[in-house]
DNA sequence: TGTGAAATAATTTTT
DNA sequence: TTATTTCACA
């Protein structure tokens, strides 16, 4: 307590009382329900602050949530709070977190010379290649639906064994049962982790190896865990093993806002929480500090329709604010094209900037129109989320080229590019290849290079085993100039050049611009995939300065946070587009729901999840909650959450957008208001006029933009 | 093995 | 509608 005086006062008179109590509570377990803007993060990051003040070693001291965003955001505001003290303070993302303890404990992991992370296109290549192996057309099946349920079974903490024992005897089912162990057992040849194996293995190491669990739970005495009510059920247990010993762990989360239970979050841990911490504080936060009493009586009133949640309601002190504009546009273009609008009136003016401004939509592709009425309204933007920068084919290729160089065992990244470019190594040559690798048990790159340093392959007789695919004297010399070129990058990494300077050698020497100017339509797409080679050299350049000259853990940064580079490059003064699951932890003040429509909004997934043969005859009844469909009952909980979180992303101004028609792909079809719109009180909205301009032709572009500066200057007289 | 035309599948949310 | 993928042919 006397510190309090030596050291810069934290303002613990800024909180309110549940708040102090949350961020005062040091020792023991605490659970904190904090509605949405009832200022969570401010608790997690006042509380870093406040067992600073208390002695607590920096290092001790962990705050994990599930976004780069997210994490980000609390390194900004602890940073603010405390200064360098924070510095040493872990603010990390599980997965984060998982792989420096991977990393750390890769020996007892079994990955003495370290590992790969697969990403989903590593995972579903993965998939691909054991659907051959058992002789499955890959074309047959949705790969990605495979993939799920195994993700999903590991996300469960479920052992191959487990899983088979417990799957459904679907057609899915039995192949992910199948193929779960194969796909573990492959991960572990290619010496590679995905994502969920990142906290998974991470859990079983501190399971089976006291000395680690030791280690780890020690170095970290106080935990926080924001976003709680997204954990899985691995998360939970990862959680459980580090402050198992001391029970300083604080959660905090609101099960309102669960919105990844396809991902696997429970989030009944919120609810169990209590039963796995005996004695645990629990303090609720339900003061709002962000949005206006219109706002929240719509976010209140829309959540309470779902079952099976903690009572508790946003109140808040403010007592202004405008009603919700309620809009019905023609269809998407016009729907797009009046938030365009909009916006540029809200600025020109009522002072709020395009960076107020955030337009959120259930799914990725509603971004497109929505990005075009941007364009032609001239309106900055920048989408959150979506295909990222790295996610580019000559991004992916180049990254597998470096992966390669690094972890030879990576059998994906190498069949993905040991023809591209074409070098003369087809599917026959790799298929022979493989056998040979099969047959021997070793890993496919080490078979290519059995094929270059052995005459094993041409042809000559051998004594040893029978033959395994012989490669003729072309096809060899293919094989090892691509080995040649391996080694080649493996030296330019290894050596002193600067990675940027090694990297751009070894992709030149790989052939990949030339590529890119052969196979590019245009001069123009070429131009663009040039430059963004160009900005993986310079992401690459950043992270050697700022982190010193680490392919590996820039190649794992690469893997786990994909969009940090969006930051820098967008232009400031921007307005937002994200999803709605993106839009989580943002406010702004202005805030456009658009796409409020069944089959959009509460998805046609979640209404009708056995797919889309059952379309437009079976309207499902509008009751409250639960939609019959066969013997199903459909739980639309979810879908309503992800409504209440946009809704209470708004501050000030809140947009309900819908359209009367959206074409699917070549056919507009009538759209009916979603649900979830009746469920906000009448009194709270008023209906806004949504003008439909003309169709903007092509060849003027302007129009829509002049249109509006027409419109503005009558509003203005 | 490489190229271009034609067919075809796709649309939930993310670390 | 669009982007990817397949397939026929060189």
């Amino acid at each position: 307590m006397r510190q309090r005086f030596a050291v810069p006062v934290l303002r613990l008179d800024e909180l309110n009382a549940p708040q102090r109590e949350a961020v005062t509570t040091a020792n023991g377990p605490v659970l904190v329900l904090a509605g949405a803007g009832s200022g969570k993060t401010r608790v997690i990051t006042y509380r870093v602050a406040h067992l600073l003040e208390r002695g607590v070693p920096a290092e001790q001291i962990l705050a994990v949530s599930f976004t780069n965003k997210a994490a980000g955001e609390m390194r900004e505001r602890v940073d603010k709070l405390v200064g360098s003290r924070g510095k040493q303070v872990t603010l990390s993302t599980f997965h984060a977190l998982g792989l420096q303890i991977c990393k750390t404990e890769k020996r007892a992991l079994g990955f003495s010379s370290g590992f790969t992370i697969y990403d989903a296109s590593d995972q579903l290549a993965t998939v691909r290649e054991l659907l051959r192996k058992v002789s499955i057309d890959d074309r047959k099946f949705d790969v990605k639906a495979i993939l799920f349920r195994i993700s999903r079974a590991k996300n469960a903490f479920l052992t191959p064994e487990e899983y088979q024992a417990g799957a459904g005897d679907g057609e899915y089912d039995l192949i992910a049962a199948d193929l779960y162990p194969k796909y573990q057992e492959a991960l572990r040849n290619f010496a590679a982790l995905d994502f969920d194996d990142l906290i998974c293995e991470t859990v079983r190491l501190l399971d089976r190896d006291d000395g680690a669990r030791e280690r780890w739970s020690s170095r970290f005495r106080y935990l926080m865990v924001d976003e709680y009510q997204d954990t899985n059920r691995a998360q939970f247990q990862f959680l459980d093993h580090l402050c198992r010993a001391h029970r300083n762990v604080c959660v905090v989360g609101d099960d309102d806002q669960s919105i990844y239970g396809w991902r696997g979050a429970e989030a009944g841990h919120i609810l169990e929480f209590e039963r796995h911490f005996p004695g645990a504080k629990i303090v609720k936060l339900e003061e709002n500090y962000r949005s206006t009493p219109h706002i929240l009586d719509a976010a209140n009133a829309v959540i309470a329709n779902n079952t099976k949640r903690h009572e508790k309601k946003l109140w808040t002190a403010r007592r202004s604010g405008e009603k919700l504009k309620l809009v019905a546009c023609e269809d998407a273009e016009g729907e797009a094209r009046f938030v365009a609008e909009e916006i540029e009136i809200l600025c020109a003016t009522r002072g709020y900037h395009p960076s107020d401004c955030a337009v959120l939509y259930r799914s990725n592709m509603q971004a497109r129109a929505l990005e075009e009425a941007m364009r032609a309204q001239r309106l900055s933007y920048r989408v959150i989320g979506g295909q990222s920068f790295f996610d580019r084919r000559e991004i992916k290729d180049s990254i597998a080229y470096l992966k390669l160089a690094l972890h030879p065992r990576d059998e994906i990244s190498l069949r993905r590019v040991i023809n591209y470019p074409a070098r003369g190594i087809g599917a026959s040559t790799v298929e022979r290849l493989a056998a040979h690798a099969a047959q021997h048990g070793v890993p496919l790159f080490d078979a290519a290079t059995r094929a270059r340093t052995h005459s094993l392959f041409d042809g000559a007789p051998r004594s040893e085993g029978p033959e395994v695919g012989e490669l003729n004297g072309k096809s060899r010399t293919a094989v090892t100039a691509f080995l040649d070129l391996v080694d080649h990058g493996r030296s330019l990494l290894g050596s002193s050049v600067g990675l940027k300077e090694a990297a751009r050698q070894f992709l030149e020497a790989a052939g990949i611009p030339d590529e890119i100017r052969s196979t590019s339509t245009t001069g123009l797409q070429a131009e663009r995939r040039l430059m963004n080679l160009e900005g993986l050299f310079e992401s690459l350049h950043r992270f050697e300065q700022r982190e010193g000259r680490n392919l590996d853990a820039f190649l794992s940064r690469l893997m786990l946070d994909t969009k940090d580079e969006d930051e820098d490059e967008g232009p400031r003064d921007a307005v937002t587009l994200v999803t709605l699951h993106g839009a989580k932890g943002l406010e702004f003040p202005v805030v456009f729901l658009v796409g409020l429509e069944e089959e959009l909004l509460p998805h046609k997934r979640t209404l009708y999840p056995n797919g889309p043969d059952v379309t437009e005859s079976a309207r499902p009844s509008p009751s409250p909650d639960g939609v019959r469909k066969g013997d199903a009952v459909i739980d639309l909980g979810e879908e309503r959450r992800l409504m209440y979180v946009g809704i209470t992303r708004a501050r000030e101004l809140l947009y309900l957008c819908r359209a009367r028609n959206r074409s699917n792909r070549a056919s507009a079809r009538p759209r009916t208001p979603s649900r979830f719109l009746d469920e906000i009180p009448l009194e709270l909205c008023e209906p806004r006029e949504a003008s439909v301009p003309a169709k903007v032709a092509p060849e003027d572009e302007d129009a829509f933009a002049r249109a509006t500066l027409e419109k503005l200057l009558k509003l203005t007289e």
